[in-house]
DNA sequence: GCCGTTTTCGGCCCGACTGTTTTCAGTCG
């Protein structure tokens, strides 16, 4: 099992726990460790395996919650969730996925109406039976009939490139309120999460409550769930995606900024530094515990120097060492979009591709590319049109060519090569010789169990012209799971032979994600960011794929298409020295 | 259940909004 099933374990556990209304701390501390355990850099089991290791070795893990992660291992689960899985209907976590729906209500529902199903649920909603209930009425019952339907039409997620135009498109129409001098996204999508659950919008200046009645009446807005004078809540689109537009007061933007900027892990390490350092700290600023004087808030630059720390990037807000970090000196230089060089991995007509080999130079040349390289399918991809030897080596000589008539940036000769089930190259060598660089993906047979599919991508790095290892996890986001193998071995093999690891900027895919990216550092992997271009526009997804780096912690020392090009192609495997 | 430059016991982050209430519990971020 993978860290991330183990987080799930406790996370869920901690959610039933939270129903029956047990210690809030302790329900803290479980989902404290299955925070830890989702973005730990190392597999916990094994932490476990090592007998020179300690699990309470790792923050937020101490004796109790060790021995839990030893019985899941043992046997897949551990007694409290047996217990407490016996105790409530499966139903009981998918109804605190419903908006308004919290423990406490869920506790009653099940306590009085023995509801076991959404079905349960919607029919007592509809006979108007929740209202015989204390505190339950009307509007609750309508709340949670919406919320049951969007349950069962969508995962409530949303890809970053979505949230990212819904921001963008709310922060242009509430810019142009007379007197609103920012508005600013913050949340989820200012860390750059892979996915957004919602939107989180900060505005200030003299007309900032204004700016909320004007965007409760934005034409795309629908039901509106809540509208007081610091915040407005509303479903937007027929995505029904929600946004949450909160009004701030200049002097306290940082402080705001800072804390619905989240993650609510690294909020909560913060407060606990500011306790201990004598302030308390809130979205209103930092103030001093012994007389309330307020220290700092205007900016999170001063809120974080007041706690002695450097300003900490958005994207490494997770509670996974970046405060320590910070306290030392420590921080990375974070790659920047700007760093990026070129675009290594794209496809044109010839394969799947909307344009030519030569729009999709004028395109990268425009975002001020030095380079690119044209990545079309191999053969095994029949219904994109991928390409045989013959075609393989005609294509090469074609760009090659191309590349000498002066087109506006360097184009070099790729091929997204596919990885066959038995791990060999689905074109021969010769035809792969030909190519600059060769990008090795799995396309197919995803659900081989995990030793073969390890064996599978350790022997397609075998092969000496692959350079770059292709969406190594294969997930497609809110669609289909990474496919299971050993990361790390294959990771740690992929660093001794010099292969790339690839960071797919698709905004389907984000794949490396910044957990694994982490690991990949630390066994001494070296990476490229693609975008995987189907279209002229994907171009952009640049910036998405730099959003992972700069989560997976990485300097631009640690990507190869910063390089220029003559240099890049030194850096690949085979042409080093 | 975790944790310790005040602590091995006694703390543990904080405020706004809603709905159903006559003063506040529950939910959310």
């Amino acid at each position: 099992m993978e860290n991330l099933d183990y987080a799930r374990l406790l996370a869920e556990t901690a959610d039933l726990m939270e129903i029956a209304a047990e210690d809030g701390f302790r329900i803290r501390s479980y989902r404290n460790a299955a925070d830890t355990l989702q973005g730990y850099p190392e597999r916990v089991e094994d932490v476990m395996a090592d007998p020179a290791r300690k699990l309470t070795e790792i923050p937020g893990i101490g004796k109790g919650i060790a021995a839990i992660l030893e019985e899941i291992r043992e046997r897949g689960s551990f007694a409290r969730r047996d217990e407490l899985m016996e105790t409530y209907p499966p139903t009981a976590l998918e109804m605190l996925k419903i908006p308004g729906l919290g423990p406490k209500t869920i506790a009653a529902l099940i306590a009085h109406f023995r509801v076991t199903t959404l079905d349960d649920l919607e029919r007592l909603c509809r006979e108007q039976k929740l209202r015989e209930l204390p505190r339950m009425g009307a509007k609750l019952e309508e709340k949670i009939l919406k919320g049951i339907a969007s349950l069962r039409q969508s995962s409530g997620r949303f890809h970053i490139h979505f949230a990212a135009a819904i921001a963008e498109e709310l922060a242009g129409y509430l810019s142009a309120v007379e007197g609103v001098e920012r508005v600013v996204a913050a949340g989820s999508l200012r860390r750059g999460r892979e996915t957004a659950g919602d939107v989180d919008l900060l505005v200030t200046g003299a007309a900032a409550e204004a700016a909320l009645d004007r965007f409760v009446k934005h034409p795309r807005v629908g039901e509106v769930l809540g509208h007081g004078g610091t915040k407005a809540s509303a479903r937007v689109g027929i995505e029904d995606i929600q946004v949450d537009v909160r009004a701030v007061p200049a002097e306290s933007f940082g402080a705001a900024l800072q804390y619905f900027t989240g993650s609510k892990a690294h909020n909560v390490a913060l407060r606990q530094l500011a306790l201990k350092q004598g302030y308390t700290l809130n979205e209103y600023g930092l103030f001093k515990l012994d007389n309330g004087e307020r220290v700092a808030g205007r900016t999170e630059e001063e809120i974080y120097a007041a706690l002695g720390l450097a300003w900490i990037p958005p994207e490494l807000r997770e509670n996974q060492g970046e405060i320590e970090a910070a306290r030392d000196g420590r921080l990375p230089q974070l790659l920047e979009l700007a760093d990026m060089r070129g675009d290594v991995h794209m496809h044109t007509r010839e394969s799947d591709g909307r344009f030519s080999m030569e729009e999709m130079a004028a395109a990268a040349a425009e975002r001020g590319y030095s380079y690119i390289a044209i990545t079309d399918h191999s053969k095994a991809l029949a219904m994109a049109n991928g390409l045989d030897e013959a075609r393989v080596i005609r294509f090469a000589e074609k760009m090659r060519e191309m590349d000498r008539s002066g087109l506006p940036l360097r184009v070099l000769s790729g091929l997204e090569c596919d990885i066959r089930k038995d791990g060999r190259m689905d074109i021969d060598d010769e035809a792969l010789a030909r190519l600059d660089l060769v990008v090795a993906s799995v396309h197919s047979h995803m659900n081989m169990e995990s030793a073969a599919m390890t064996e599978r991508l350790l022997a397609a790095i075998e092969n000496p012209y692959v350079k770059i290892m292709g969406h190594p996890t294969g997930r497609v986001l809110l669609h289909r799971d990474a496919y299971v193998y050993d990361f790390e071995k294959v990771a740690g093999e992929a660093a001794r032979r010099g292969v790339a690891m690839e960071i797919n900027a698709s905004p389907e895919r984000l794949d490396l994600h910044a957990p694994l990216i982490r690991i990949a550092r630390s066994k001494g992997c070296r990476f490229v960011i693609s975008t995987d271009a189907h279209h002229v526009k994907h171009l952009a997804n640049m910036r998405f794929g730099v959003t992972m780096a700069r989560r997976g912690w990485l300097d631009r020392d640690g990507v190869l298409n910063t390089l220029p090009v003559e240099q890049f192609l030194g850096s690949l495997r085979g042409n080093e020295g």
